[in-house]
RNA sequence: UGCCCGAUGGUGUAACGGUAGCACGGCUGACUCUGGAUCAGUUAGUCGAGGUUCGAAUCCUCGUCGGGCAGCCA
């Protein structure tokens, strides 16, 4: 895993840089961070890297980091995103950062005091690692709608918020544009006890939905659009999520994020590159606090993108919502979810989240590099099985009919505690349809006509011939001869064969479906389409395929749903967790074996 | 035509004024009872032009290209 504090190499990226200086030059003495995601949809890969840098940089520094909802837009959020987004936390991190996790005893309120004169609300964590001891949830932005309307009184009082009484639209007039400076709002000027006054009949419920805002009062005519008299509150009477009906007016993210870090002692807000214009309005309300204690300080970093595939959960969405997927865990989708059931090991994505890196300039990751610790994990881990998906039948002639005996395999060359395991074998098996040609292309190596193989751990069989379907010509049978003197795939006299093939006895198969992926996307970047165009019409027609009728070993009957095996020479599996059932198996592919015999034929056209 | 950020092999990321490195991919080959794994070799890069310096990927200037910003979204 990662290093510690001790032997942490003198750079690894600019933000541990960053925290490393903070840490020597004392602004901070305990590293934590945070990650907010608003709970309108669920994680994705994109996530799981924020998550990594931000539990990654708390576990360096033994600080810690905070789960917390940041939800402060009832109309988009609701309770079941919060659940995933918290199941998904915690297995992303599981066993590595178990103990920099933040939560808080459920119910749990910040708590007000004073500092030096100054109206203080601070919270103090729990370590996720205690849970047990008491029930603990995450953070919740909501959970600070009152101190942050405390703190919004008193930024009226400094004379440094009013409210507002224009439409959206006049806002939007008045707000000038990146080139031309914005007008002063009509109400700007509005005395401190009237906007007092009518920021709590906002909040009593008094104006319908729109009718004011709340408004911080900094410059019009900023070449940044964000410090011209940001609104800060907005009313909106709708339930929310976590708080009921209790409020009806809602914070915006920019006065409630710095706000909320502030309150949990956040020290360093890693966020992406679009908040990056945000920072000096962040920056601006901590100061116009006057808040007491250490500021937050928010730093930002390039978000990740992966080939194949798209990352806003807008159009995770709509793929869900308009059912081009099964859902927000179907196994083709980006999401933490989906990769999970799909069979993705959480370490394998730590690894991948380690590996790219973290930096400001603009990246499309290859799905491949994800791939490669995929297999790089399982391989290591994934106990071998042999599974025939388009199962072709082998007769082997010269052994005797209704005979049968068992082979001993080997669970896992990579692991040799993983011991071995016994199959059955008979004088029918199944190979698959792709180990026999009638006609081998050069440098095929497997099954053909006269040609003899290895059936791995069994025998070397030799085919002699096949049977043909009349009507189609197609080969429907293979007629086989094998070599008594080769039980367990040894050769006496040494002789070597080039292919060894897998395969499973034809009367102790166990039928299975198996779920085939590919790539979601066609293209590379699914974002890249023509003006007018839906990025939908770039999804992959084939990035589903159901087979019916695999043929199983007769172990793999009783595999548990999401633990990976390998089959052999095919790539890695795991039974699903919803789908698969006992007697009635489903398995997904996780991902391919890396194919030489496959480039070799692309490159022969 | 405003402000902010960025630019290193195909991809991602290091090098903080002193030998352009690592990983993935690609290509060769070795080995192999998985055409897997493993091993060895190889391929390929500092956006451009000036400047500072003994020395520049790194500092400065001007370009070029890419991204972000005009929600009562986050």
């Amino acid at each position: 895993m990662g290093p510690g504090p001790e032997n942490q190499p003198e750079r690894q990226d600019f933000l541990r840089e960053m925290v490393q200086r903070d840490l020597a030059e004392g602004r901070v003495d305990k590293v934590v961070t945070r990650f907010p995601p608003e709970p309108n949809g669920y994680l994705h890969i994109g996530h799981a890297k924020s998550i990594c840098l931000n539990f990654g940089i708390a576990r360096d520094f033994d600080g810690q980091c905070n789960l917390r909802m940041d939800d402060t837009n009832p109309t988009k959020e609701d309770v079941e995103y919060v659940d995933s987004i918290t199941a998904d936390v915690k297995w992303l991190i599981a066993g590595w950062a178990d103990h920099c996790l933040g939560l808080k005893p459920v119910g749990c309120l910040a708590e007000r005091r004073e500092i030096g004169g100054h109206e203080d609300y601070h919270i103090v964590p729990v370590m996720g690692a205690e849970e047990g001891r008491e029930a603990l949830e995450p953070f919740y932005a909501s959970d600070y709608f009152e101190p942050l309307y405390q703190f919004a009184l008193e930024l009226i009082r400094k004379g440094k918020a009013y409210v507002d009484d224009h439409s959206a639209e006049e806002l939007d007039a008045m707000r000038g544009a990146p080139d031309r400076p914005g007008r002063e709002s009509d109400y700007r000027e509005r005395p401190v006890a009237e906007n007092l006054d009518l920021f709590q009949r906002m909040r009593a419920g008094e104006f319908p939905d729109g009718a004011r805002t709340l408004r911080a009062k900094i410059d019009m005519q900023s070449p940044n659009l964000w410090l011209r008299d940001p609104v800060l509150y907005r009313i909106r009477h709708v339930p929310h999520h976590h708080t009921g009906d209790e409020w009806c007016i809602y914070p915006m993210y920019d006065f409630a994020h710095g706000l909320s870090d502030y309150i949990e002692g956040v020290t360093h807000s890693l966020c992406t590159l679009e908040f990056e214009v945000h920072r000096p309005l962040y920056d601006w309300i901590l100061d116009a606090l006057e808040l007491p204690r250490t500021h937050p300080r928010q730093r930002e970093f390039a978000r990740l993108n992966v080939t194949h595939t798209v990352m806003s959960k807008r159009k995770l969405l709509r793929l869900v919502q308009e059912g081009f997927v099964r859902g927000w865990d179907d196994p083709r989708m980006p999401t933490i979810s989906g990769m999970r059931r799909r069979g993705y090991p959480a370490e394998a994505i730590r690894a991948f989240c380690d590996r790219i890196g973290v930096a400001k300039r603009e990246n499309m990751v290859e799905l491949g590099l994800l791939e490669h610790f995929v297999r790089d994990d399982l391989n290591r881990r994934a106990p071998r099985a042999m599974a025939v998906l388009r199962p072709l039948r082998v007769v082997i002639e010269n052994y005797p009919d209704g005979q049968d005996e068992e082979m001993e395999l080997i669970n896992n060359p990579e692991d040799p505690g993983a011991g071995t395991r016994r199959v059955p074998f008979s004088n029918v098996v199944y190979i698959e349809q792709d180990d026999f040609r009638e006609v081998p292309p050069p440098k095929y190596h497997r099954l053909s006509p006269g040609v003899e193989v290895r059936l791995r751990s069994a025998y070397l069989i030799t085919c002699t011939g096949v049977v043909k379907d009349p009507q189609t010509g197609e080969v429907v049978e293979v007629r086989a001869s094998y070599d008594p003197a080769t039980r367990g795939g040894d050769t006496p006299d040494g002789r070597k064969v080039k292919s060894t093939i897998h395969w499973v006895s034809a009367q102790h198969a166990v039928d299975a479906e198996v779920r085939l992926y590919e790539t979601l996307f066609a293209m590379e970047d699914p974002d890249d389409v023509p003006e007018g165009r839906d990025f939908t019409e770039g999804l992959n027609p084939s990035s589903l395929e159901i087979l019916p009728g695999c043929k199983l070993e007769p172990s793999l009957a009783s595999a548990v749903p999401g633990a990976p095996v390998q089959f052999e020479r095919l790539g890695y599996f795991c039974a699903d967790t919803e789908d698969s059932r006992p007697g009635a198996p489903v398995f997904n592919r996780t991902v391919t074996l890396k194919d030489a015999w496959a480039r070799i034929e692309r490159k022969q056209g």
